[in-house]
DNA sequence: GCGGGCGATACCCTGCGGGTATGGAGGACG
DNA sequence: CGTCCTCCATACCCGCAGGGTATCGCCCGC
């Protein structure tokens, strides 16, 4: 029962996701022995077989199945550590995490919510097409701007601000953008690009920002489902379609449940101002 | 931006609660010396300042402040890998964290209902009178049956179970045992005793277990609020006086918000299907 | 049966984490 | 105002853990 080292989950997490010691010593920048020396060693600390060895690489245990999901966000609150309290020295600042447009415009607001407090720190945006819920479990972020459902938000405390329609972007030229309205049935067999944000294997291009995704809308080769609000923009050769099914996405403030950090707190106060209508607020 | 180890989180904290480089070093088996060099590494590492040392102990800057909380966290959801990955070995079992008494009477429902299950786990009780909360983010518990508001459920998810009127156990002979109802303003003056739960430096006697609590209850040395349900079982020489103004207690079963684990979400599903009215279940 | 791929073993070396001894600065107190 | 005491930092040394190279043993596929 000595202690654990993050070394020693690195490295073991390296190796569950690789099944394999000598890619996941690739992977970590050192010689495949030492780290089997280090695997054995942790298991025999712990106790408890992590992985069985075949000659033809490796299978998770079920206590390995657990160390590599536990694991995982143990190293992401030790990152998260270390990344909050770097950013709380001078220039201290909040960063927010969002994807391009994916604020339905009131971000504006929301900011000058903020900044009209005296102890507002600079706020400093974030744009991300990946995972913005990882951002904020492991401390690149302090709050993000997330969409319930799509998101994860296990770990995450949030505050709705808004409930957006999702449309379908589209190429003009495309044989179903001729049709008034769609189901999801209809996009059965069309390709929908993923961000490396779901690059969970999944078919599909994968594009890396906004404008190469137009792009591929535009060119016919995609189909993208957007919120109402990032719809607004208008883009060459690209309309949008309702999509009668698509569920709605709820746009949610999100920050670290176990924030106990003053500065998001004020933000978070702030945000919920700025969003709700001045009739409802309860003064 | 290299990476931070758990011993470094580890001294970093002590000395951080300790606010001096001495005691820290001894609460963690070292000297005084590589303490000193391991923390200043540290700080050159983040580039940031986490103390402000003087002659008279030392001081946290607001990034040792937040590397304070922030490191706390990462260093329960290490432990909580290890542990959990290690009860989830040969002997996997489920851990269930619970005051004594503190289940409302709903205990064996649930745990009749878990084992009906094939694959149900042994259920192995934790009983603790401390920080419940804090075992179900270390991992020394699976799950856990806790109070709202009376505990810090962040980084916790909770399915509520019952709500509980809470009543003050009272010596027979005490003066105010003679009234038939009281409001917290009577108790201003009288001892509650501490669990070192609270131990937060709060006045009062300091009690282990329920037999010491009682104990000085009879004695009219202390009084105690506790859930009407507790208050079932009779103990000489107290009585138990209803508290018009003390908030009820919510009683929820909780776990780790993180978890993906099958068997805690089974427990889960059985636990809320053997407390839901059979009428009121949407079959 | 043989070759290739993968993990384990053997062995060495460097650096880091730990120790003791001591210096230097700042506050308390006579 | 000088002295002492407290506390952290520096200097120096040692041992081991963590990393590297070379090689073995095993199993699977052909």
């Amino acid at each position: 029962m000595e202690d654990v080292e993050t070394r020693e989950l690195r490295y073991f997490v390296a190796v569950a996701e690789e099944l394999h010691f000598g890619r996941a010593a690739e992977r970590l920048g050192i010689a495949q022995p030492p780290l089997s020396r280090a695997i054995r060693r942790l298991e025999h600390r712990l106790g408890v077989a992590l992985l069985d060895r075949t000659s033809h690489g490796s299978r998770l245990t079920p206590a390995g199945e657990v160390l590599l999901a536990e694991g995982r966000t143990a190293l992401d609150a030790v990152a998260a550590a270390t990344r909050r309290a770097q950013r709380a020295g001078p220039r201290a600042r909040l960063v927010l995490a969002m994807k391009p447009g994916g604020d339905a415009g009131l971000l504006p607001r929301i900011l000058a919510s903020y900044e009209e407090r005296p102890d507002a720190l600079p706020v400093e945006l974030a744009f991300s097409l990946g995972d913005r819920a990882a951002m904020l479990r492991d401390g690149r972020a302090d709050v993000g701007l997330l969409h319930h459902p799509q998101n994860d938000l296990r770990g995450l405390a949030t505050e709705e601000l808004a409930v957006e329609r999702r449309v379908l972007a589209i190429a003009d030229t495309h044989p179903l953008a001729a049709r008034d309205a769609l189901r999801l049935a209809d996009l059965a067999g069309v390709p929908v690009p993923q961000f490396p944000e779901a690059a969970h294997r999944e078919p599909g291009p994968v594009v890396g920002d906004v404008a190469e995704l137009m792009q591929l809308v535009a060119l016919g080769r995609a189909v993208a489902l957007v919120t109402e609000s990032a719809a607004q923009r208008p883009a060459r050769g690209v309309t949008y379609r309702p999509v009668l099914d698509a569920a709605p996405a709820t746009l949610v403030l999100a920050w670290p449940e176990s924030s106990r950090s003053r500065e998001v707190a004020a933000f978070v106060t702030a945000a919920r101002r700025a969003v709700a209508p001045p009739a409802t607020g309860t003064t």
